[in-house]
DNA sequence: TATGAATGAGCCTTCATTCAT
DNA sequence: CATGAATGAAGGCTCATTCAT
């Protein structure tokens, strides 16, 4: 049992619960630990609250990054970048969820600006790509952003072919068949 | 002041903070009551959440219905359906955010069956208008359940006028222009 | 039951066994209350040792004013003075307790500046009275101060007849028989 | 490092902040020792306040001793007493903090009588020097006892002149001019 | 000797709610 | 209708101390 667990843990149990309503004992419970074995590894609960969302945003912010220099073409570039996101909602679920959920939370402390500043960042990014248009960008967050709320692992569709569906109905609507393979 | 005004007062409060992290003592502070007299329009704290979803959902989904029967064409039942619908998060946008950010609560609480059939209606009405893909009606509950994080009523773009763009994107892509007043 | 009570109770439990030994616990068992009835009247542990200090001091400041307004003689001066200084020490011996006890909290914390500086107002006081000795100064409030921890109420002298010995012993020195009456 | 080095930072620790006030961290962070390693030099955290207190009291009582039999002359006795007390508040000024603030808590514990006999001892010792004058003894401890609040190394009198200083204002009153050096 | 993870009792405080008036 | 004092469970957190390594 490390830091590292206890936040998995505190991301499943936030995102079951929300912040607020998990309590400490919810993370004993969820850990094992005991009430001075958890503080060892943590600040405080919002210590979790925080380390849950860097470990969602900094290799989301990379891995866009390099999605984005691996290519030239635009909307190649939309496309590998959308992957890599919903490749991320998917395995990080639990991490998306606390993002979407304690948004105003992190939003409003001012101890928590480097988590606002990736989130400026990486919709920065978006906005590069889909340009001219905020109202797609926006469209696009609101689906991607939403995805944990349905997204299922055993679903029929990959987490992959989910982000093509997604780009396909931003560039061309809901008519266009989904991409094969 | 009534109870109505008490829910309204619950709605800003509890968008602008969260349920959780809403007191009495803010909801006190936020109607100008004292204790006592706040309890006598309410039974408790989680009474007004359920108020604040009562009065986003049922007129929704009335003008929703309304909407499907004013008209044959399946495309105008989606676009008539999507204005009502984003006018709402226009009209009621602090129920808007209380009811996205308080879903699991509502979701996981068996008093409150009531307001989950609502949202299952609504849900439903929005899956006869978007037959066989998922997918999409996915994204669009995505698109709009976002909204209330960035629209501005001052902005650029009327609700009816997002509405319109979100059914041209869902429906044909990014690529179509707006569609003029 | 008061804020005054509650004030009171908290001098004594204070003065019994420190600021920081003194539990709420202990708070709770001296004035009847239960937990959020003791909250209800204040802000917290530390509001109470501001205001155990500031009942102690205003008061002070107050009498020992008069009583150098009340003559021009400087010897009447600083006898009226440290009688209501040594009165005050009987009167509020708690108080005083903790004003000694606590020093280095209500010192170390920026919040308690109205503390300090009516400290520092009798201080320049009773320097006024002893001009140009600060070592007698000093050495007159280490008397006056270690009074509580030997002062006996049903003692063979009064405060009144301490605070003249106190003055006689700084001007004339220990050999000076105690004053009549 | 020696258990003797955690006795004086926990005096320093102590003095600076009080004892309730000081953790276990603060004395790691002092010491430079693990947990594990501070365990192994003291039994508990009261251990060490007890620790101060006695190398505070044991070499006082002895140099007290000493001085009071270098000679037959009761007024020399007294002075020279006074100077080795007041030089010791110098050199031990932590300590004396320390022991003057934490009174209560020594005083209260049945497992520290041989802290109590020892300033009872010191008491005792100063009462056959100030014969028939209680108040006189009490002034002298109050004098003495406040010094650590405002004695300052670097300030204009030594030590010495400062006993000098309080023995002649205790037998002959503030106008006595300061003994020269 | 020394480490540092782990313990668990206890601390201060907040909170939704009740009820005598 | 309304008050506000009082409740008491629960919350997050600190702390001196222990112990396997």
């Amino acid at each position: 049992m490390a830091r590292e667990d206890v936040i998995s843990a505190a991301a499943r149990e936030f995102a079951a619960r929300g912040y607020h309503a998990t309590s400490i004992e919810h993370l004993l419970a969820a850990t094992g630990l005991t009430r001075g074995g958890l503080y060892h590894y943590i600040d405080g609960k919002a210590d979790l609250l925080i380390a849950v969302q860097r470990e969602l945003l900094a290799p989301l912010l990379e891995r866009a990054r390099e999605a984005v220099a691996a290519t030239d073409d635009p909307e190649a570039k939309l496309r590998a970048v959308v992957r890599e996101w919903v490749r991320h909602v998917e395995t990080h679920r639990d991490h998306m969820v606390v993002f979407a959920a304690e948004r105003r939370l992190v939003e409003s402390d001012p101890r928590w600006a480097d988590i606002r500043r990736q989130r400026q960042e990486f919709e920065a990014l978006l906005a590069e790509l889909l340009p001219g248009d905020s109202l797609a960008r926006l469209a696009l967050l609101g689906m991607v952003n939403h995805m944990p709320s349905w997204y299922d692992p055993a679903g029929r569709l990959s987490a992959t072919e989910i982000a093509d569906r997604f780009v396909d109905v931003l560039l061309t609507g809901v008519r266009t068949p989904p991409v094969p393979g």
